[in-house]
DNA sequence: ATAATTGCAAACACTTTGCACCTGT
DNA sequence: ACAGGTGCAAAGTGTTTGCAATTAT
């Protein structure tokens, strides 16, 4: 459980920094280094995935899963409060959609107080159909 | 969109009732393959993938990841034709549990109207602690 | 001085695919 | 006959790791 003490790179502090920027979007490990590579600053893709896990570790990011097929995706914390975001994917052209909703606190709450289930958004995947897939 | 017409053949058979046989068990495509070789009837690996890829398209089986290192897990998906009931499998247990409440439909027409995603409950399961995973 | 970080390429594990052949309809 | 299924090996993908050099503490 100890984790080794975390030095303060020039590397960590962009990849959180750019994380930071990204609020509220899904990033993957190979769009980060691309954006550096592009910025002229490259951070090599193994440095990205390894500091990725630091954070994640430290709880600053959060990590997600949605396909084995696909990459992982990240996202900063901070304003990503669990209790208002989730996730869902459309089973007809696979869109990834991000809702917040003040709802969903309510509805957890639901669950726990009348079915005993506590619901970890993080964790969760609402299939269904999307927007324009629904035309 | 349109799916092909899938034929009846003995592999899709047989693993579609190993995962019956285990429902509330979470299963990789390797171990299937590992049973059916222990049992002298071997088969693919390619094949069972496939096969489950088809079982979940029609919504026979669901499939979950958890981290992105290990394989996917699938499980048969009880039949539930109620518009009032969902699935959650609590991540500490493995626990399979069957809700049926009437404010799923609340939720879902919440959704819809507000966020455009029409939910599919056969397909979707919420993620999180069970009640005695809780304490 | 010591411990963590970096980049590269190679290794890895899981999954998908191309192809020739077989089977269900 | 045709569309879908199968097995094998090869390819593909995202991610991790070994190593030697670099950088933070």
């Amino acid at each position: 459980m100890a984790q080794p003490l975390r030095y303060h790179t020039k590397h960590r502090q962009q990849i959180l920094e750019y994380a930071k920027k990204n609020q509220g979007k899904h990033i993957t490990a190979a769009q980060m280094c691309e954006y550096f590579r592009q910025q002229g600053k490259s951070i090599g893709l193994a440095t990205i995935y390894r500091q990725l896990e630091h954070l994640v570790e430290e709880g600053l990011l959060h990590k997600y899963i949605t396909d084995s097929t696909s990459s992982a995706c990240f996202e900063y914390r901070e304003q990503c409060n669990s209790a208002h975001c989730i996730h869902c994917k459309c089973i007809r052209c696979g869109a990834f959609i991000h809702v917040e909703c003040s709802h969903l606190e309510d509805w957890n709450l639901h669950l726990q107080q009348n079915h005993r289930f506590q619901l970890d958004f993080g964790r969760t995947m609402l299939y269904g159909v999307c927007e324009n897939c629904a035309l």
